[in-house]
RNA sequence: GCCGAUGUAGCUCAGUUGGCCAGAGCAGCUGAUUUGUAAUCAGCCGGUCGGCGGUUCGAAUCCGUCCAUCGGCUCCA
């Protein structure tokens, strides 16, 4: 007899007994209306699949919604395919490259042909796109062979497709059909485009075919698209916001750092503030370096192109390096030092170590500089000329994990001190499957790894394993941190090197007698100053912690009367290194407060003829408001108390 | 570097299809006001309209080119 019934189960532990060919769909009405109206995607047995494929055998199921991560990716995918319908229709005979989902919405890349798609297109498509969408066409999955996929693409002229399916395995293909647009695409797909309630082109931009620069250059669109209208207006708010908290911007209104085009793009200028901002964090590090047994050391801004051979950088960068510089008799080249390293190892050779020598750290913020592609420049994040926190750390193969920890913990300190939470940890080791282009002993690289690895399970730290990303001479660990927009950047960076030691020759003794290899660690935990300062202006929306702020307090008099006063109470602060400013301006205090808030010093002092009778002041604090009277050695202390805590990492 | 967009005062922006000496708010300066928890009032200063070249009787406006910036792509020792 045939088991016509199959069992479902959910992930509540429920299960649910179904007539076989039953939908993810189905089940959904089953529970409820309202579910099945928000059903995009289902997971059936641990994959995920179109919610409308009928379920043939006993299955565990997940229903996806605009809750689920997979849930939206199918949902922004789907729209990314009727975007393309939509182009389809308005530019007949375009081409189509990928369109995939991306972590806030889509985008799919076009090559034009004849036609033009410029920003101006946008409206239409998006009009276009909601017009479709009413239609709630569905996705039709059809499986299809490599040949007949390759024969209808090939028939069609369409190249990029070709080459996609070329590098697919037969048996795995599928079409996917909305209207008229029929598109190669694994799925899955929302059952249909009716839940698309709200759509928003974003951005039009160049994209080279398969990320290479030498291939051909595609239109690509990004877009967004939500179930419910009022989820798009949130959207957009928050972008709107997001701008607001844009380094670039804040960087400016607060006086921390310029660009001037007659300096150079990708030049930084520091501000008064900003270089005193700097100043605390280099101090901050170097406290925290000098406790780990660091020394600092100082090396020139530029190197004989000689020592970049040797290093091997030369060979690799040299040409999309700043050219060398020559002296004027002698022609012998110069190199800006795109890197402190070879100055470092160096420093290294200029005596001989034992074993019982080792650690050695070598520290020095030391500025480099890059020859960046002038569309790459981007603020402080991204420049042509900026400080590295930079040590090396020489150590015995032995010492490395330990070494490794002592870094690890030094950027945590930091982290904290500055109340980074939203990091995340980037581990990137070998290939396992290309162990030749990797330099050092295998041996050593296994301890090298495991030792990481044992790291951040020790710490306990939020982490993404990339295998492959090691570079050839070393794995390393990155601190990923985003910005306002959600792009990712690298801040800290922990990396071991087995390379440049045999490059320059380093060596020291062992308790053998023998001359022995020491192993290199690269280390900045602030990453640059000038990207790590753009991070933190736009996690902080300038609103630094007391001990990093360039203004702690200000002191507002109530009117000119009570200069003297507000004199007298700065003196006091700056006796206790409590940095402020007297508002000397013949404004009325609603002004004062306002643009104090404004400029988002922590601290208002409010001293009118009261507080000078009572020998007090009155206490306000930047985004929440008055706190009342209080003595000024009171108010010393809580200042005192606040950055100590902030700093007792 | 590539694709697209943008560039008017320190900042944010107006300047209709080319047409008298280019405008506003904020900031700055001067003066008045001497003020109690998010903008006091008045006057003034400030611009080679990103640079250079061209078209035109006439260019912020049209064309070319270079520079810079923005959104991506590529790259990132």
């Amino acid at each position: 007899m045939i088991n016509n019934t199959i069992k479902i189960q959910l992930p509540d532990g429920s299960t649910h007994q179904k007539p076989r060919g039953t939908t993810s769909l189905d089940i959904a009405g089953d529970i409820s209306s309202g579910l099945a109206r928000n059903v995009l995607a289902a997971k059936v047995n641990g994959s995920v699949m179109d919610a409308v494929v009928p379920l043939e055998s006993d299955s565990e199921l997940k229903l996806l919604t605009w809750d689920d991560p997979e849930g939206r990716d199918a949902f922004w995918h789907s729209s990314a395919h009727l975007m393309a319908e939509a182009i389809e229709n308005l530019y007949p005979g375009v081409k189509f490259g990928i369109g995939p989902s991306i972590d806030q919405g889509f985008y799919y890349d076009i090559d034009p042909g004849d036609y033009e798609i410029t920003q101006d297109a946008l409206p239409a498509i998006e009009k276009k796109i909601k017009e479709l969408a009413k239609e709630k066409q569905t996705f039709k999955r059809t499986a299809i062979s490599k040949k007949e996929a390759l024969d209808h693409y090939t028939a069609k002229g369409d190249e990029y497709k070709v080459e996609l399916i070329q590098e697919l395995e037969d048996g795995h293909i599928s079409f996917y059909q909305t209207g008229e647009f029929v598109d190669l695409c694994r799925g899955p797909h929302i059952p249909h485009t009716g839940f698309i309630k709200a759509i928003k082109l974003l951005s039009i931009a160049g994209a080279f075919w398969r990320g290479d620069e030498s291939r051909k250059q595609l239109t690509r669109i990004y877009g967004i698209s939500f179930p419910k209208k009022k989820l798009l207006e949130e959207h957009l708010q928050m972008l709107e916001e997001a701008r607001k908290r844009d380094h670039r911007k804040i960087g400016r209104e607060l006086e921390i750092f310029a660009f001037s085009h007659k300096v150079g793009a990708g030049l930084p200028l520091w501000l008064p503030k900003g270089a005193e901002l700097r100043e605390r964090l280099e101090n901050f590090l170097n406290k925290l370096q000098k406790e780990a047994g660091y020394q600092k050391v100082i090396t020139p801004h530029i190197g004989n192109v000689n020592l970049y051979k040797t290093s091997g950088h030369y060979q690799k960068y040299g040409q999309d390096s700043f050219r060398p510089i020559e002296t004027p008799h002698e022609g012998e080249a110069f190199m800006l030092k795109p890197m402190n390293c070879p100055h470092h190892c160096e420093l290294y050779n200029t005596r001989s170590f034992s074993f019982r020598d080792l650690p050695v750290r070598y520290a020095e913020f030391g500025t480099v500089y890059r020859y960046e592609q002038s569309g790459e420049l981007h603020g402080l994040t991204r420049v042509r000329g900026f400080t590295q926190d930079d040590a090396h750390i020489f150590c015995t193969p032995d010492q490395l994990k330990r070494e490794f920890k002592g870094v690890i913990d030094i950027i945590l300190k930091i982290f904290k001190a500055l109340d980074l939470k939203d990091y995340e940890v980037q581990v990137s080791l070998r290939d396992p499957g290309d162990s030749e282009k990797y330099i050092g002993s295998r041996e050593n690289w296994e301890k090298a790894e495991r030792a990481i690895l044992e790291i951040v399970e020790e710490r306990d730290m939020k982490t993404r394993v990339e295998y492959g990303e090691a570079a050839f001479y070393g794995p390393k660990l990155d601190f990923m941190v985003k910005d306002a927009l959600g792009r990712e950047w690298q801040l800290g960076t922990v990396q071991v090197d087995y390379n440049l030691p045999i490059r320059f020759q380093l060596e020291y003794t062992g308790s053998d007698n023998q001359k022995h290899r020491p192993v290199m660690i690269h280390r900045a935990p602030f990453g640059s100053m000038e990207r790590f300062v753009a991070v933190l202006l736009e996690h902080t929306a300038g609103k630094f912690p007391l001990w990093l702020t360039p203004e702690q307090v200000a002191i507002l008099p109530i009117s000119e009367k009570y200069h003297t006063y507000a004199e007298n109470i700065l003196s006091l602060l700056h006796n206790s290194h409590i940095r402020g400013q007297v508002d000397q301006r013949a404004e009325k205090i609603g002004r004062k407060i306002r643009d104090t808030e404004l400029k988002k010093t922590p601290y208002m002092l409010i001293v009118g003829e009261k507080e000078e009778q009572n020998n007090q002041v009155s206490v306000r604090k930047q985004g929440e408001g008055d706190l009342g009277t209080m003595d000024p050695e009171r108010f010393i202390q809580l200042i005192k108390t606040i950055t100590k805590e902030e700093l007792n990492v």
